[in-house]
DNA sequence: GGTTTATCGATAAATTAATATCGATAAACC
DNA sequence: GGTTTATCGATATTAATTTATCGATAAACC
């Protein structure tokens, strides 16, 4: 649990570690190793050390963690006893999907309103939060003190949406358009590009019949 | 161009090249350089010079590429003029948001039908792909000889899910659930965890926020 | 035609991430 | 009580990824 920041793909994993916890029988009393969650999860076991090294200290030689605190542990390390505020922009099927993700208050975000352009929606509630005009973005997230944003709109209107955020105060914008955005260095972007992916893993795929087919 | 398989942070950032590239004003015409389109993206140029070398040989010193050859040399290498079929399970908000981007087509994806177990929906269609019983999953996939799947269902119900598509000869999965799946070394999986990314994300905003506070 | 300049492509260095090794510890066993 | 064993935590090694450097090339300029 040291001060220089976690690296990305620790940060990536720890959730998992988390879900995986959770779900642990008896896990008021149990312990778990390292080594048992590597088994269970697929990966190396002296990863999952250092990723829980940067968490928490409670590990104890030939017991491992107790289930319990470790669940403590990381929950406190990813702050989800006090969830990010955030808005969307772009209430389409995608925005109205992550709206209705009621566990995303216990994964430390909260998602507080929305803002389309669609008069069918604006004025009304989509899940349980307002949907607003994109007009007012700016005036909201400043009045709201609103740090955190959400990007689902259609490509064209993505670096309008993002503009209009960072007037209005945010800070990081989770970016689902497969858009590049311009931001200032202050903002952060984290890019949730779904394009990515398919490429990713249809080329493996491709890959991976090839070499079978040449045997 | 060569045949080592290619950098999995490389194939990310082919489509982001490309959506770029397409945005490009008279691209029939255009050229660019590797610096150009680093400057745009905010990417070191040695990276992209990098990138590119690996699909395309047609750069040419104080030139740079031709776009239109560019677009083309990217879409040949990501396989974007043969599709890769696909079924979906689980036609929530998530799955029909992804059932309805109609550009994955042009992006080597090619959602073909979806299952669900919702009565309303089996039988019926969303964006004009058949949605069937999760029951037909197995008996589905094999006739299609589809090789990828797309699991958006509740986590409870993702490994069931994923070992159906697995016993219905799918090699490839995009897990959009918060959970681990457990498959035989055959089968290729992409998780799309989301909680993950909120992790990364608000936990970069805070130690941004607390060291802007410190000083 | 020679010089300057922007760019490529290749190679080298630096950074980041993953994996292996090993001594220390404490429970379980004999 | 001594020995064995599973595990941790630390350090070392290896692999992947990013960034820097530099010579070669070809267009633009004088």
């Amino acid at each position: 649990m040291d001060t220089h920041p976690i690296s990305t793909q620790t940060l990536r994993r720890l959730p998992v570690y988390l879900s995986y916890l959770k779900h642990i029988p008896q896990r008021e009393t149990a312990t778990i190793s390292a080594t048992g969650i590597a088994a269970a999860l697929n990966l190396n076991e002296v990863q999952v050390r250092k990723d829980l090294s940067a968490v928490s200290s409670s590990g104890r030689p030939k017991i491992g963690y107790a289930v319990r605190d470790l669940i403590h542990d990381i929950e406190q390390f990813l702050g989800y006893n006090n969830a990010e505020d955030a808005v969307l922009v772009g209430a389409g099927n995608l925005g109205k999907a992550l709206l209705s993700y009621e566990s995303f208050k216990d994964h430390g975000l909260n998602i507080v309103a929305a803002f389309d352009v669609d008069r069918e929606v604006v004025g009304g509630k989509i899940s349980g939060k307002p949907v607003y005009e994109t007009s007012q973005i700016e005036h909201i997230c400043r009045r709201l003190r609103i740090r955190m944003g959400i990007l689902t709109v259609p490509s064209v209107a993505a670096q309008e949406a993002c503009d209009a955020l960072v007037r209005g105060g945010v800070r990081a914008i989770w970016n689902f358009t497969p858009t590049h955005l311009d931001v200032p260095d202050s903002v952060l972007v984290l890019n949730e590009n779904l394009v990515s992916s398919i490429a990713v893993l249809s080329k493996r795929l491709n890959e991976r019949l090839m070499e079978e087919e040449a045997l």
